[in-house]
DNA sequence: TTAAATTACGCAGTTAACTGCGTAATTTAA
DNA sequence: TTAAATTACGCAGTTAACTGCGTAATTTAA
């Protein structure tokens, strides 16, 4: 039998493919972790990166800055917490927020995190050839998916 | 403080952002079909096409058409099979391979998910305006991660 | 013609996002 | 100055892929 039929399906497979490209990545990153000895999960790097770089950041403050549910960051940033990456305390001018601050250890293992985040970002240039054009289309399609839903929208064309 | 972190991230943030884009999509068309109180999930259109397309087909064909492990595959025949809308069998040439067949209740609603799928892919090449770059810049990833994995190529470069 | 290798399947558990819903703190308006 | 609305958090459960590992069927090679 043919095995084109990916192909043959076109568009149609896009979000399949999106989700496996992007797993492959995590999964992956998730892997050299391991195998460098380093005990910290792929994105804590994001996190990390935002806490570093702002004196009173709140869990709603980073999941805003990243695109995820503050309900996503919040489970994160437990688990880093757990692990000793981060120290939480309340806001003193508001009380209903938390607010992050690194520890000694994620002082001491993030400029290593941030060598291997530099080259992979080369790595992923490369796989796209310089080619920035698919960050934009992402950004097309976030923003109008939440203008519209990917549903709402075939709905109106039935 | 700013929000424009991810900006600023840039392609660091690429495997995230593709998740995400593709979670949005996949949630969606699940919604949708509740909406139009089809019982069906999303992927499985793309299992009832292969299914149609062809007299014998496996569980290990239709993985490597759509580019998923079996094992994945087989959760969703499994459930297909047990929601009503796929027969399975084993084929005679070769007992070890589970072989699938369209049942009327998928016959019968198979048309209507085609118009659906027909519109879903107008409204993706709506977003991505009519450019089909995306396409080739996954086949690209897809194959080059496979060749070496995202970590590895970060690890050669340590 | 049996032992070893390969192929196919399927179960159990994992991953990183998600949604839904409830509670606590703060702000706004009658 | 209290009632209603908003904002922030966090728990529980879901999603659609994944990996790991074991077993059954088939094929290959000594």
């Amino acid at each position: 039998m043919s095995n084109d039929l990916v192909k043959d399906l076109g568009l149609r497979t896009l979000g399949t493919r999106l989700k496996r490209v992007a797993d492959k990545m995590s999964y992956s990153a998730r892997d050299m972790y391991k195998q460098l000895g380093i005990d910290i999960e792929p994105n804590w790097y994001l996190v990390l990166t935002l806490v570093k770089g702002n004196n009173i950041i709140s869990t709603v403050d980073i999941a805003r800055s990243l695109g995820f549910t503050h309900q996503s960051v919040n489970t994160m940033t437990n688990r880093m917490i757990k692990r000793g990456y981060l120290i939480s305390s309340k806001d003193p001018n508001d009380l209903r927020k938390t607010v992050f601050n690194l520890t000694q250890k994620s002082e001491d293992i993030l400029p290593e995190i941030e060598k291997i985040w530099n080259y992979g970002e080369e790595v992923i240039a490369e796989l796209l050839h310089n080619q920035k054009e698919i960050l934009k289309h992402l950004d097309i399609m976030e923003d109008e998916l939440n203008k519209l839903s990917f549903g709402d929208r075939i709905l109106t064309k039935l």
